[in-house]
DNA sequence: TATTGTTATACTCTATAACTATA
DNA sequence: TATAGTTATAGAGTATAACAATA
């Protein structure tokens, strides 16, 4: 591979450590929530919503990167009453996904082992300050492949044309 | 979350950068190589081996942690007669995968691209001294979070009891 | 008995395209 | 015409358990 050693390193140790999170992760929630980690994902990110609400674009951007993989995890989180869709406000074409209650307590139920596992996996071998480096540095990196991935709706109208 | 901030952020930082990355590379394989990234990732790791070849057990642990999700891919590659499977000498249960030299070609053909999405979603928005940086942390995390995902064949073990 | 690898089965997830309804 | 969301369909991938062969 014609990319520096330390780069090289720096890559795969990124993939690697990310899948290994995710399968300890998947494990974790699974357990202790009897979802998904995407379900746990997209809980999250509506509960830390204002008012636990999200268009359903939005939260696609954010998790899934298809509109119709959404529809499929929103319809089974529905059906566990974990969340429901409401028509938007404003827009009649638009739906909005909000959390209930039941929602918000599943959450509850699966973050005290989700921060153990984050604690064990990542934090207890690393000191404050690299723990700071590495969020502002991942930080940086993640703001910029957010640029190189296209939204699902750009996405869709490319397929189109 | 009961989590420090500043680890929470590096903890989602690490997963969303992880999977942003791990779309663009899927994009990127099958655009140049018409394989998967998995697939890219098993040919990766068979080329770097000594003479191109590893136990199929050993390289489950690499990167699928199952051996039937091994036996799957390796059966579409060797379709693809990008790698061969032959008996491991020494011990008859055992099998060794190898990669073909069309594997190898194949591999040459989607190493650039792959670099090149690599150098341009993470460095070029970090200086040599944040990489090796970065390096260092992530490779301390990617170890231990090695020791905490059981191989294939505790994994197995322990299904079984 | 334990381990290696494969396979049959069943399931989850995903993407694509076609569809409806609204802007 | 363009956009929001859903759905039908079809395909890829996965894990589990049962299997055969060897240690």
């Amino acid at each position: 591979m014609a990319l520096d050693p330390r780069r090289t390193e720096a890559y795969f140790a990124l993939m690697e450590a990310g899948g290994l999170l995710q399968l300890l992760m998947e494990e974790q929630c699974q357990r202790d929530g009897d979802i998904s980690y995407l379900q746990f994902f997209l809980l999250a990110r509506l509960a830390q919503a204002p008012g636990g609400r999200m268009r359903m674009t939005e939260l696609a951007d954010t998790v899934v990167h298809s509109r119709s993989g959404l529809s499929y995890q929103a319809g089974k989180l529905e059906k566990a009453e974990l969340l429901r869709r409401e028509p938007s406000p404003g827009d009649e074409r638009s739906v909005t996904a909000v959390i209930t209650e039941e929602g918000r307590r599943r959450l509850e139920q699966v973050l005290p082992g989700h921060v153990s596992v984050v604690e064990r996996g990542m934090f207890d071998v690393l000191d404050d300050e690299q723990a700071a480096a590495l969020a502002g540095t991942l930080g940086v990196v993640r703001d910029r492949l957010r640029t190189l991935v296209p939204s699902s709706a750009e996405r869709r109208r490319r397929a189109r044309d």
